[in-house]
DNA sequence: CTGAAAGCGCTTACAG
DNA sequence: CTGAAAGCGCTTACAG
């Protein structure tokens, strides 16, 4: 319509005839205005289209109303469904989320967290517990609320301060993960295991996931050895390779525990591409439960995670804190094993 | 270590000692500034653990350095990977990425559109070319650069706007996806034809794929009844359905179309559920070529969309837009047939 | 090469 | 209920 340059809240006031103080409290506190004071200030700013620009706002006020996400990749059908539901919880709240990955890579993420910054926003969130000592310090420096999810965290990283310094985080009881798996298949009749996971270094999940079912396994005295953990990258073709090399090792595993659904599937995909009988001759447990894992045949065993809740609780968590100043308690999502056609008992 | 409020530049230029215009040229012009002022400002930067307030720089600059992507849904892959290749590109170059998803609901558009441009976003990021007037108008009033992405835009919307008025457009030409898949069922002899598409209200990539399925047909004098076009919630759910409409009709179709790569799964588990044999009795064709698709048995024939790299040239595209002023040209990327195992020659 | 000062577009005590 | 004015933390002509 108009090409006029993008209007301000003194054209709203001339045309309304009012000062920009009354627009600016008819637009964020409209009982401090006169009803029809209010109604030409809505009519001017209708036919001016009228937009308040945000940087001015958050200037003046010290909030930008804005939080910024880091999360290992978008490219995880389980990050983004965390991040959905955190993006849409804050958006109902008037709040706009800031999204970066880092692709795994820590010190990619030392720059992305000084880029979120930079952007003023007034609340971080990570994934795990596992950053930068610089990431940690950066963010202090700034004051801006961090919130570490994905993780029930214990201390984070290398940080090495007190527990009055610990963020507060929401997340999933990683070790529990493992140990379900590990009970599972136990309780099956297994007595050989394997493991494919991510890569672990900078990866607290992974470890956690590792240990829990290494741990359960000793409980049972049986020992994991760690020829029988292979770390790939996550993917498909991470989960055909971890196959591949579990199944050389004298004894080969008759069960395999994945550290997450995308390294599973790939993982039973190569067992069927090998001629290797799921579940007769070996199972398979994942973790995410992802949609695809029960339209399969045979449908894969795994780990619910609440992903989406996960997100709209951090995001609750969040605007509670921003708007109260009371950090939220560590949290910790409830589970559940969801037992399916890829595991099954322990072949003779 | 510190609880020291946030270090401001004036903060900065007293440690330094000098004013805090050196401290800002230091920052954004290092060359102007002398070199061993430079390294006292380096100096007083470190210790202070200073960074700088995106939004007052944003209020002086007039530029924020973010941009504002507004997608349906990150609950598909094929949306998350694009995200992931805009905001990765844009990441590189200094700019700062929101992201919101509107979950196919236009209303829905609009309030998110005015949060992003309340952000002060540089350029906005939309998903086809079915907007609401009012979304077309918010954005032309805030003088913020737009561009349309995923289709090859011909006119945009009810806007009705002259040429001179169409937003720039990155995509694919949505028509020839429709149109690759009929040629090829047409070759391997099908005559009876079924779609699954998402929805086709406010999805214009929807409505071209269906067109240039039919419009192929057409040319070679077979006529797609509507009865056989299947609107289904996209998810494996949907696909299902659609399957189980389609096989209802007499004839029932031999070969089915479906809109995205979600939708041919669902199709496809459900032909394996119901006992039909694919490619035998039934050929199936997708859309996007998700990682998922070449990996199950059989692999699902899909045409190609190279989303990571469509992220990627919207990011440059808008990098450019925004340093140059030049808009960007309408760019139509490469897409290409995949042949696999759901496709085979019609029944006898 | 550097500094003093005005200005970016808002909000909010402070007066009235 | 409303207005004048200061201030949020930067940047950038303008002088020197």
């Amino acid at each position: 319509m108009n090409t006029l340059p993008r209007a301000r809240i003194s054209d709203v006031a001339t045309l309304a005839g009012v000062s920009t103080a009354t627009v600016s409290r008819a637009l964020s506190n409209p009982d401090m205005v006169k009803a029809d004071t209010r109604a030409r200030i809505r009519d001017a700013i209708a036919t001016l289209g009228y937009v308040p620009d945000g940087a001015a706002r958050a200037l003046a006020l010290g909030r930008a109303r804005m939080v910024g996400a880091i999360v290992p990749t978008l490219d995880n059908a389980i990050f983004a469904r965390a991040v959905q539901g955190l993006q849409t919880t804050l958006s109902n709240s008037g709040y706009q989320l800031l999204i970066s990955a880092h692709e795994y890579n820590l010190s990619a993420e030392i720059e992305v967290v000084r880029a979120l910054l930079e952007r003023a926003v007034d609340a971080i969130v990570l994934v795990g517990t596992d950053h930068a000592p610089q990431t940690y310090e950066l963010i202090r420096a700034s004051h801006v609320a961090l919130l570490l999810t994905w993780s029930h965290a214990e201390r984070p990283g290398a940080a090495g301060s007190g527990d009055a310094d610990t963020p507060p985080s929401i997340g999933f009881d990683n070790q529990l993960i493992g140990q379900l798996a590990a009970e599972h298949l136990l309780e099956l009749g297994h007595r050989r295991f394997g493991v494919i996971s991510g890569f672990t270094r900078h990866n607290d999940r992974a470890r956690q996931r590792i240990e829990g079912f290494r741990r359960t396994l000793a409980q049972h005295e049986i020992r994991l050895p760690d020829a029988n953990i292979i770390e790939q990258p996550f993917g498909f073709e991470g989960g055909r390779a971890g196959l591949k090399l579990l199944t050389q090792l004298r004894p080969a595993p008759s069960a395999i525990f994945c550290g997450n659904d995308v390294l599973a599937l790939g993982c039973l995909f190569e067992a069927q591409s090998a001629g290797i009988a799921v579940p007769q001759q070996l199972s398979i447990v994942g973790c995410d439960n992802l949609p695809i894992v029960s339209q399969i045949t045979p449908g894969l065993t795994t780990v619910l995670l609440p992903t989406y809740e996960l997100g709209e609780r951090v995001a609750r968590a969040l605007l509670r804190w921003l708007s109260d100043g009371v950090p939220p308690q560590r949290e910790c999502l409830p589970i559940e094993l969801i037992v399916r056609g890829t595991s099954g008992p322990a072949p003779a």
